[in-house]
DNA sequence: ACCCTGCCTGCAAGCGCTTTCATTTGCAGG
DNA sequence: CCTGCAAATGAAAGCGCTTGCAGGCAGGGT
């Protein structure tokens, strides 16, 4: 099909009866023409159907009106409702999203964070502290600003919001060690190049600790993430390491595969074995009985990353480091140790 | 901090002692130029830590190597799923995704598909066919290629890749009426602006309707994608319309909601009542028993967009309509009406 | 020795928009 | 009716890159 090629804004001038300058300030800053000629330009655009061309635009002035985002992946549902949430988020402010998503792989996000200043983000976001030195190098040269989303940061050198892993972690075995539980393994998530599920490790780790318990290395298994790969861990644990009385999973559906796994087994929770998660996703709070977990607000961390990287585009200051709540949701999975 | 200012391929040219013509190409013809002259400019390019600037290059090549993609909400697993894959296919052919989402909002996927054409989308990927007639118009007026995902076009105008909703549901509710249901119910997701819910209501209807039965409006409740909203659903149906042995979620979670409220209330499925989704979630194969449904082959549909729509812009021709497998899977949720 | 071929390279003209600066216009006041 | 000032408009210079075209240079044929 023979398109004619797509008007450009001199031709809308054209047809207002103004010039190119004239022209796009109506568009662009409406208050500095009247408003008879601005009627007279919009009319055109709606006329010719023109539609502005970003990149010329861009080019001169030197913002695209976009931020881009490099996420593990995305189907992962705590990163789905904060890609949703970082979408909504820029849309409300005229800004579009460039998101570039990879399975844990640093190689891949630095490519993909080439690639998106290539196309000339105004601000980034980026998830969790586990970076190859030269992706965060190439944002500061760039002078593109960014967003650490999920993890604080403890250098102070980076802009993030996100809460303490291995705080809230520690929240959730004291709660175990509390209901009695001495004997407790773990189903982490992958620990490579992830700085959240060492953090939520780490966390176990340290609460026994502080209690003079330990967590041997056989009570410890890692999968990624997906309810199969919990119930499997689980099976590996019971297999490898047996006589533990609570589990915890590094995240809601590792958790929940294990709990599937109890039910398979015949083994009661929370009678005979308690199970805590991570994330708070929608289903944890269904299950009877509920996953007992810890609620990470991903909707409002992607919010609040799009909102601060806004205003700081605008130019207002933002305190470096936000932190989120994450607090610990004691649902029906999680009772003493022993009871019946 | 004062940045200097970001090395224009002219710094690099400069550097290597070349023209910027010539360090032009030795970056994106590198067989255009001897290769002692690309090395130069290559090492240039890395002295200087230059990153090209792509609203520079979009004009002048007239593509952003930018695909764009309007999705309802990404925080459905099904459509985070394609994301990923979508994104994952881009970016390995150098493209960048430009993603948008909207609530089910037709003027705000219009304005979502302007903001990415605006912004020099090469191609556009947008989810079923309810869209404002502008949204398309706007598409073919830019001449932006476009692909339509989830649904197949009766009209054959559209190029589109997905499965018929519609006939996929007669096999659930045949399925159902093999074993001997005669009563059924359903949980319509949302049919506002979504084709797809509606045509798997519809189908549910004319499968039912085949073979002489009908579904009553009292049978039919709408919800919107959620475990809680099928659990509600699930309840209102059995208060307003009761004696249905058997229940079609418009969706897995809403299924599985129904599934939880059964197990809730005592009712045994599939004894007293069978239940079956649509969309094969990770979950929907993990509970026990197992959730008969539909097998959605989301990231599948995702790759493909996204490989159909880069051999377009390659200049191949892909046939206009492709057609994706949607396979019943039957677990054990349903079961012959009556036996228990 | 001369011309022609090919391969590299460089010049310069855009790509479509914004924005500075200069100019014109409109209008109130003298 | 003229002056002066502010407001509205226009001319033109880029923004940083690609690319058609032309020029330069080496090597082979005559």
């Amino acid at each position: 099909m023979p398109r004619t090629p797509n008007p450009r804004l001199e031709d809308v001038a054209r047809a207002a009866g103004v010039s190119l300058a004239t022209a796009s300030r109506a568009l662009s800053e409406p208050d500095m023409v009247r408003e008879d000629t601005r009627d007279r330009v919009r009319e055109a655009v709606a006329m010719l159907g023109y539609v502005p061309h970003g990149a010329a635009r861009a080019l001169a002035t030197r913002r695209t009106k976009t931020i881009g985002a490099v996420f593990p992946p995305v189907d992962n549902p705590i990163f789905a409702g904060a890609t949703h949430a970082l979408a909504q988020e820029l849309s409300a402010a005229g800004y579009t999203l460039l998101l570039a998503s990879h399975d844990y792989d640093l190689a891949a996000e630095l490519a993909a964070t080439r690639a998106l200043v290539e196309r000339g983000a105004d601000g980034m976001v980026l998830v969790g502290l586990d970076h190859l030195p030269e992706t965060l190098a190439l944002l500061v040269r760039a002078g593109v600003p960014y967003e650490i989303a999920w993890s604080l940061d403890g250098s102070g050198h980076h802009n993030c919001i996100g809460f303490s892993h291995h705080a809230a972690s520690i929240r959730v075995a004291q709660h175990l060690m509390d209901l009695g539980h001495r004997e407790i393994a773990v189903i982490a998530g992958d620990t490579k190049c992830n700085d959240r599920a060492r953090e939520r490790l780490a966390g176990v780790k340290d609460a026994l600790a502080s209690r003079g318990l330990k967590l041997p290395a056989r009570r410890v298994v890692e999968a990624s993430f997906s309810v199969a790969n919990g119930r499997a861990a689980f099976s590996k644990l019971l297999a490898q390491a047996p006589g533990f009385t609570a589990v915890i999973g590094g995240n809601d559906p590792l958790a929940i595969g294990a709990l599937f796994e109890c039910r398979a087994r015949g083994i009661e929770v929370p009678g005979q074995m308690s199970v805590a998660g991570f994330d708070d996703i929608e289903l944890a709070g269904e299950l009877s009985p509920g996953l007992t977990t810890v609620r990470v607000p991903s909707a409002e961390i992607g919010h609040e990353a799009g909102r601060r990287l806004l205003a700081r585009l605008a130019g207002k200051s933002v305190p470096r480091v936000k932190e989120m709540p994450a607090p610990l949701i004691v649902r029906g999975t999680t009772g003493r140790v022993g009871k019946r």
